[in-house]
DNA sequence: TTTTTTCGTTTACATATGTAAACTTAACTC
DNA sequence: GAGTTAAGTTTACATATGTAAACGAAAAAA
């Protein structure tokens, strides 16, 4: 359900994203107000991030008087969920499931959390493989390192 | 279990780490190879890459003759975990559940991952708290948006 | 021992990013 | 209507990043 463009957020950026997707809808000065508080930020440094924001497309503008109302032209859930997809490009895929179960570790979950990530997990236990494919390019795995012969 | 250091590898210099992590020990030239073949770099952008990360930290270079045999001086999985982890400290606390729940259904898993996710899960069961607390910044999240009043 | 090859080190350079100040213009205040 | 605000737009500038070519020294080859 998520599409896979190139969402280039930077992490200053990200900030100021995550302001409007809260609020829904924002007024420069509002993000600022947030920001200056959180990062400490200049009015002028939020100009900055929301002007190059607008330029990518990632907010629009409407006018409002002698302002602007900025509201986001991306879903959050789906940026995030874009970007945490992201991640595995750079992981093997056989390493999905440990990386995974690491981030459940680590995390604070809820009950109804936990309710969910059973349910996906059933749900996904029914399309599980026997063997993940590697799809590392070779020599960036070890999985490439010994091919055409046994498997440890 | 990981240490929290700021690992700021670039995505450029990650490719570079992923080969000294799947050789274990490498030379200039094994790495060249591999990313000439992945990604059309030229050698010349290898070393680069391999000088910064050595000027990081990140590669050990150890004498070899003329040359240096590169060893990485972080492991991998720690560092995939610092990484992972490191995505959540740009989401709203309340959304990890949610958003490990979408990578779960987007990944390929094999019997044995949905074994291990299992037990984590069974794991964090015991402690999984009611609600989980908003770390968001005030503005940032729209947990903040109505405090003192009731959640809807 | 010249020549050539092989490594690593320096230098290069465009674009991206973080952080802002300066400038411009329309709106509000006196 | 002139001065002060409040917004957005331009310009600025250092550091980071992606990508390499040029350079220098040591090792291998001729």
């Amino acid at each position: 359900m998520l599409m896979e463009e190139k969402t280039n957020i930077t992490e200053a950026e990200w900030e100021v994203m995550r302001v409007v997707w809260s609020l829904h809808q924002a007024t420069s000065k509002e993000i600022s107000g947030v920001l200056q508080t959180k990062k400490n930020w200049k009015e002028a440094t939020v100009k900055t991030l929301i002007g190059r924001l607008v330029k990518k497309g990632m907010l629009n503008a409407k006018p409002d008087g002698k302002r602007y109302l900025y509201t986001a032209t991306i879903n959050e859930t789906d940026s995030v969920n874009a970007v945490t997809n992201g991640l595995f490009d750079f992981i093997c895929n056989k390493e999905r499931g440990k990386t995974i179960a690491n981030m459940i570790s680590e995390a604070t979950l809820s009950h109804d959390d936990i309710k969910l990530l059973e349910q996906t997990l059933a749900e996904k236990k029914k399309e599980a493989v026997d063997e993940v494919e590697c799809n590392c390019a070779p020599g960036q795995c070890k999985c490439n390192s010994h091919r055409h012969g046994h498997h440890h």
